[in-house]
DNA sequence: CAAAATCGTGCAATCGATTGCATTACATTC
DNA sequence: GAATGTAATGCAATCGATTGCACGATTTTG
């Protein structure tokens, strides 16, 4: 059945009629144990719940179909320090390659994984462990969060703070780079006690807003590390009676599908999840059934788009932008 | 390995010192293909992207890793109407039972897969097709939008609409009962231009906005299917001005996160989604395992609970509510 | 103490598709 | 016509864990 092109055109019909007549259905068990192959491949979260990962899942779980391959998933890996669960998925032969969406995981484990005995093929996506030796398809976060703050520099904000990410994970530091590098351009600088402490979930967002209010001075615009955490913060500081933008501009990360229809909608930079899952699936089969991997990780690096919508203007004190419509 | 009791002691002990020492792993392609297992279930949804559905495959996916089962995913089955990626699944042993979210397939492939000589056990989440001979957990829909409805009834509303959920969905129709029962009850009826098409999307919501604009005599309270098709109500009304509660009362259905963060905080009809995914991947699991099951399909009904935010309010003309604690 | 029952271990067959080699049939070349 | 080559088919071995039976050792029972 897997090489049909080994017989000839009329036996090769004769087989297929007979599959038909009997209702053959090949036993992916026995293929797999004679072919060390499962026609699987193993997605890795931090958090289906995430609007973010979900729709990411679903460009891979696509493109997987499309190839004939199955997706299994595993989620909230982070607990998984030692990455065992990731491993008997391949000690036992359920899955060909990781698609891995953490970047928050333990390198060591994970270089045991893919280097040989085990020569897993791995690709990551978003969230791409830095110096690691892996495949990726992710964004230009840094030049995206720098996007994001000329934005609001360029609406005339002065004091512009940011809500970062999860301690940890590198998208929080690259975001908060690209955060820091834009305000250095046009000679800005944020106070310490502007770089609130946040995370990627609304709840974090919430307890950003407390410590906002806290504030002697505080910022006319925020950078928040993503839409979620953005969501939140809002949300906390109208229960204080601030209203965006009138009090404060908001731009947020990600654009997610809610980001439109949230009070005031959200600027935010969108990332295209559809393209990074399906590319990310794409390398991943191709590193399976392709020859052996380059020695050299290859990195396919996506661009984010900032799509400017109602939670972001003008600073109240400032009348006439410098420079609003850049 | 699969049954150590068969073996002393002793013997166990150096069993389990050889496999420490070679670092041996079962491959599960071999055990899959002599016992005919997979320790792998099959969960078919109608849309991961979906928070709702996402929540609930993270809960469905800890059950089963802590049972020791895969959990692979296929999305937006509805296009595979003769249910053949479905079969596949099952003919080439790859999966022991399909969990299936999504009410809206056709019954009759499904009534092939579950009966001999298929036999594959299926257990339906959420969305039961109705009358069909599967087990099932499920909330009761029916009731749970009475109690939404009531709601705004005792807050005064007389002029009550609906916006509905995708057609020839269950949970529409279920709603949809649910929504005239309870307005019949207080010998109230609606218009049938008040009743709005609608769909699960924030699209659709916006969509309803726009019928709801061009409506004559226009009701002062929405019973909306779920939150999503309501935040996306809210959101286009206020494109024209309309402000929630004080031009209007929006219930949605589902609670999810985002709904306690948007503006205003939606009231809505909480799901125990954790509780949803837990107890299905739990049945299903005990119906792989266990013995033959039962001739009669099980159903677990849980409860939903009203979750009252500021999204509703008294109508605008009754200043005093009959009957709002309750 | 013999007979019966129980327990543990060893062994060969099995699940079903794939794989590479051996064999046969047929076409091509000198 | 013989020799060489190619294409198609047949066949047995293989992947690795499980399964049930057979056999020997040990314990229980009459």
């Amino acid at each position: 059945m897997s090489r049909p092109e080994r017989v000839s055109g009329p036996t090769r019909e004769r087989i297929a009629e007979a599959v038909r007549i009997t209702g053959y259905t090949l036993n992916q068990a026995a293929r797999s144990l004679r072919q060390r192959t499962a026609r699987t491949i193993l997605v890795a979260l931090p958090d289906i719940g995430n609007t973010f990962f979900s729709t990411i899942l679903d460009a891979i779980e696509r493109e997987a179909a499309l190839r004939g391959y199955g997706v299994l998933v595993v989620n909230r890996i982070a607990g998984d320090v030692s990455g065992r669960r990731l491993h008997e998925y391949f000690l036992s032969n359920r899955a060909d390659g990781l698609l891995l969406l953490d970047g928050a995981l333990a390198l060591a484990p994970l270089l045991v994984l893919t280097q040989a005995p085990a020569n897993v093929p791995l690709v990551m996506a978003c969230e791409a462990i830095p110096d690691a030796p892996f495949h990726a398809v992710r964004t230009d976060n840094i030049y995206a969060a720098e996007v994001a703050t000329r934005h609001l520099i360029g609406l005339g904000h002065r004091r512009i703070g940011h809500i970062q990410g999860p301690p940890g994970n590198v998208l929080t530091t690259e975001r908060q780079t690209g955060f820091t590098n834009a305000l250095a351009a046009s000679g800005l600088t944020a106070q310490p006690e502007w770089i609130l402490a946040g995370g990627f979930t609304m709840e974090r967002g919430v307890a950003a807003a407390e410590q906002f209010m806290a504030l002697r001075e505080r910022p006319s615009a925020i950078f928040a590390a993503n839409d979620e955490v953005a969501i939140g913060f809002l949300s906390g500081l109208r229960r204080h009676g601030l209203e965006c933008p009138r009090d404060i501009s908001v731009v947020g990360f990600d654009d997610l599908a809610v980001a439109t229809h949230v009070w005031p909608p959200l600027t935010t930079m969108r990332q295209p999840r559809e393209a990074l899952g399906r590319l990310a699936a794409e390398a991943l089969i191709d590193l399976i059934e392709g020859k052996p991997p380059s020695r050299v990780p290859k990195h396919t690096v996506l661009s984010s788009e900032l799509i400017v919508r109602a939670s972001t203007a003008p600073p109240p004190s400032v009348s006439t932008p410098l420079s609003a419509a850049s």
